[in-house]
DNA sequence: CTAATCTGGATGTGTATTATCCAGAATATG
DNA sequence: CATATTCTGGATAATACACATCCAGATTAG
């Protein structure tokens, strides 16, 4: 009966925080392959893997390949934004499609952009915006001080959980 | 070579907003049938009257059946903003999709719900309250505003239009 | 040299979006 | 009252996309 559906971001963007806020606990030089990154949430290792990528050409992580080999932060955690995960995901454009049905409208004429011109096109901008400006405003860094003050016992727990995996 | 996706919201969302604003231009009293709001942009008849019952749900439009029947705006367009449409085809549903995967990490219990737990899914939500700040904060009455100030010929033009598929 | 690991392309699978059609109900008009 | 018009909602089909896997090739530590 409905067809009532839900604008949704891709899981991987879910995975890529929780992985890069986990990739702040490990001790500097040191990498982490996918495999044990992956299993640190019951992850499908060639599918993050796919994502990770996506972060290394973002500049947000880099990798080495061979053994000892995998990804660790490319920058340090105060200097990557919430905004810089979610966009190496789910890309820059625009969660409104302008299909510029004005076209079609009347005095519509098809050598205008109206992406540009639309004003409700300019509206939704306008509050995406908004949006991106919240998350441009946390860096991995808040979020972890948050978690640490809410939740004392994370930095123990991951790091012994990396161990583990690493081991 | 790439998986970077984009979250978009349906494109019903634009075909939603556009009637709305068009309607607004109809002489109350009058109600205007799917087939002359599909012609006004040459959209799919059938498909669009879903998105008009959808309107309909949310209290936005009203419709009569028969002869002579149609669609009207339920509401001033001053009480009619672009959340409110945006909510009736997309759904209030968040675009941040929680998978709570801290259920498999270390210290992660089965019995919290992580969706409220989580950091990281509490600063998204935090993001997309943002947005739809924004959206609630502009009416149609807005919208035909600044399209009237940046348009001038659009209210004659829209009229016209009508006209002509009501003839 | 060998084993570990990343890279990126090819490919498969299932779900969601887009779209159409039809039977049934409601109603204006003559 | 008969008829044509229009909405409603369910069934169904086509297409696109998200999710996922696998493999060959490149890189590097030991």
């Amino acid at each position: 009966m409905c067809i009532i559906q839900n604008m949704r971001m891709s899981q991987g963007v879910e995975w890529a925080l929780h992985t890069c806020l986990n990739l702040t606990y490990v001790e500097s030089g040191q990498a982490v392959p996918t495999a044990a990154l992956a299993k640190f949430y019951a992850l499908p290792p060639a599918y993050l893997n796919k994502h990770l990528q996506a972060l290394v050409r973002a500049g947000i992580l880099s990798s080495t390949p061979g053994p000892r080999g995998g990804f660790r932060l490319a920058r340090r955690p105060e200097a990557i934004s919430l905004l810089d995960v979610v966009t190496a995901i789910e890309g820059s454009g625009e969660a409104f499609p302008c299909d510029q049905i004005l076209r079609e409208g009347p005095g519509g004429r098809p050598d205008v952009d109206y992406r540009h011109a639309c004003v409700i096109a300019g509206a939704m901008r306008h509050a995406e915006l908004a949006w991106r400006r919240e998350l441009a405003g946390r860096s991995l860094a808040d979020i972890r001080a948050e978690v640490e003050t809410r939740y004392p016992d994370t930095p123990r727990n991951t790091r012994e959980r990396f161990a583990a995996l690493l081991g």
